[in-house]
DNA sequence: CTTAGCACTCACTTTCCCAGACTGCTAGCG
DNA sequence: CGCTAGCAGTCTGGGAAAGTGAGTGCTAAG
């Protein structure tokens, strides 16, 4: 075992140079990079065997690496996270791009479901990579108003509605027969009480304190009922999550190898893993890009991906999550510009089409 | 050009034998069926000359095809069609595996998403195929109850449920305040005369006519929203499309190569162009799996594809295709046997949550 | 009509070899 | 003391050459 080398911050000015274009090259290019070709198309100012030498100690060091003897060099996750933190100049979309993009927005309608599709269409379309979406959670959204439908004399149609639109339908089958006036108070009384609250808030407490005072009592059935249609409405363990542009993945030539390419595919279907990362990938109030790299993801089979996500909100309430998965080796300034765009504009238009 | 040769129902008995055991052959193991090989393993009661002799006829014939001058036969699109409408065996789900289905479509909710969501889901995962579906149509649901919900002044909530559940929810903004018992009035007068109606149905002449009564009269604005909110609900143009199991393709041998395999997913992505094709695939009021080989589907770059396809219900209206888009060397009988199982359990399924 | 035998074809695999791309090291220079 | 020119060494990737084997079509005889 080699004495560890000092990592971090002492990297000086030429090194920072060296890798930085290393990084840069190799993301353009997609083949190791080698001393030469540093020296030709880079305006370095010393020969290629200087370059060598700092490459080497680079690599000691942990930020690059070589994957043969006689190969140029590679970033690791180590360069490319200190790429991204503090050499990677910031980018913003070209002014013409992000009119595109919000045009394109415009055509969606007004409905939820159809907004976030067409993000994530969007999203893969700009990135050319696999754009994954978490759709709205329905627990952070803020509840509007309430129906009770009489279907038949033990059948009762219930429609929640949240700011965001309809939540939730939820058939009820009370062990006494209803009448609709009855079902009528029972909605003013509970649109009375719980309007404006959270769909998380609305437990068996809330339900029970809001229909406490309804003269004749109702049926504790329908009550119940009720409770469970919400319950049913709040669900926040299954939350869809939607996905665009597989099939820009077969353009990288990291994944020519169908290995890689099937545990993508393979995580794509099973949903769950992917979830908990994407929202691993956001820490709590974070409205800038989180990014994770390789390694950082903790998935086996995917350590040649990076993960780029930010949040999405309606109001002020943040509702879901929009990540690009791709390539390790991808532009991750422009990756960042471009899904911080989106979730603007995504999060602009579910703000306007929130109901009063 | 030689002499083109009779093609069709003149097939012999032993050239038929011959044909099916190629098809099965090839099935199993995706390499071209030579002479030996069945001679070998099938008990046909003649050498492998007289194989040949066969196999070279059916080749002339269009029942097979050479991949290359030293190869064995592959079946063409004839021959798998032959296969398919004549010399293949009915196959059945094994009753543990029809069981195993129907226990795990049960898990599904009661909400159509889900149920179809479900469907697809179960679809790649037995069929390990890709799975296409095409969720239901909103036209052919039939309209049950509307409700108009008091937002704000000019700002009217509009929910329309079917008997398959909440179809649409549109916001509407009147020229002129409204009250909320100006809007039970108008839902209730919509209901008597439109509940029972199909959704394609309600259009502007219904909804005028259905409101002709009420006084006072509807502001036009109100009337010409309720309109557009039907109309929205309608929209038979815009159905989605849902995907499952793209990994299993990457299992079988003929998508081994990056550009067939890309056809495909952009296919997928497209979702428009495999729209027609699923739906062209069911003949009106067919019942039983149809099915399209290669060639037939009249794709470009996909030419390596079967579909198999059937239409699903909920009561008795059709309103949506499930479809397996897989290899053109799959197995038919299997595919066919789930396929149609699948649409039974979706069509009960669908059925019993239907509103009353 | 069937079959044994045979010559022929052609894809696939293995082996081998070479060119080329890089590196690390050393020794000399400013 | 850092920089550089030069050189030897290493490894990959591509391409040619050669051998292998599966499979065919044809012929002539049963």
């Amino acid at each position: 075992m080699p004495e560890s080398l000092p990592r971090g911050p002492e990297l000086d000015k030429r090194k920072a140079y060296i890798l930085t274009t290393i990084v840069y090259e190799y993301i353009a290019t997609a083949e190791p990079v080698g001393s030469a070709t540093l020296t030709q198309k880079y305006n370095l100012g010393v020969s290629s065997a200087t370059i060598r030498n700092e490459m080497a100690e680079l690599e000691a060091r942990g930020y690059l690496v070589q994957p043969h003897t006689s190969a140029g060099r590679v970033p690791s996750d180590t360069g490319y996270r200190t790429y991204v933190d503090r050499l990677m100049p910031t980018e913003s979309l070209a002014s013409e791009e992000s009119d595109r993009l919000r045009i394109e927005f415009a055509r969606a309608g007004r409905a939820i479901d159809e907004i976030v599709e067409q993000a994530t269409r969007l999203l893969s379309q700009y990135s050319q990579n696999l754009a994954v979406v978490v759709a709205p959670s329905r627990d952070r959204q803020t509840f509007r108003h309430l129906q009770l439908i009489w279907l038949a004399d033990r059948s009762v149609l219930m429609v929640a509605v949240t700011t965001a639109g309809v939540a939730e339908q939820h058939v009820i089958e009370p062990l006494v027969d209803v009448d609709p006036d009855e079902l009528t108070r029972a909605s003013n009384a509970l649109n009375r009480s719980l309007s404006g609250k959270l769909l998380a808030e609305l437990d068996r407490a809330a339900v029970a304190d809001a229909l406490a005072e309804t003269e004749p009592p109702l049926h504790a059935s329908l009550i119940d009922g009720i409770i469970a249609g919400f319950a049913h409405a709040r669900r926040p363990e299954e939350r869809r999550i939607l996905f665009g542009g597989a099939q820009h993945l077969l353009d990288q030539p990291e994944f020519r190898d169908f290995k890689k390419l099937r545990s993508i595919l393979d995580l794509v279907e099973e949903q769950r893993t992917l979830y908990n990362v994407v929202l691993d990938s956001i820490e709590r109030g974070e409205s800038t890009p989180s990014v994770r790299i390789g390694g950082e993801l903790e998935l086996e089979d995917v350590s040649e991906c990076s993960l780029v996500a930010i949040p999405y909100r309606m109001g002020d309430r943040s509702l879901g999550v929009l990540a690009i998965l791709g390539a390790r080796r991808m532009p991750y300034g422009r990756m960042m510009a471009l899904i911080a765009a989106t979730a603007d504009n995504l999060s602009q238009h579910l703000t306007d089409v929130e109901l009063p």
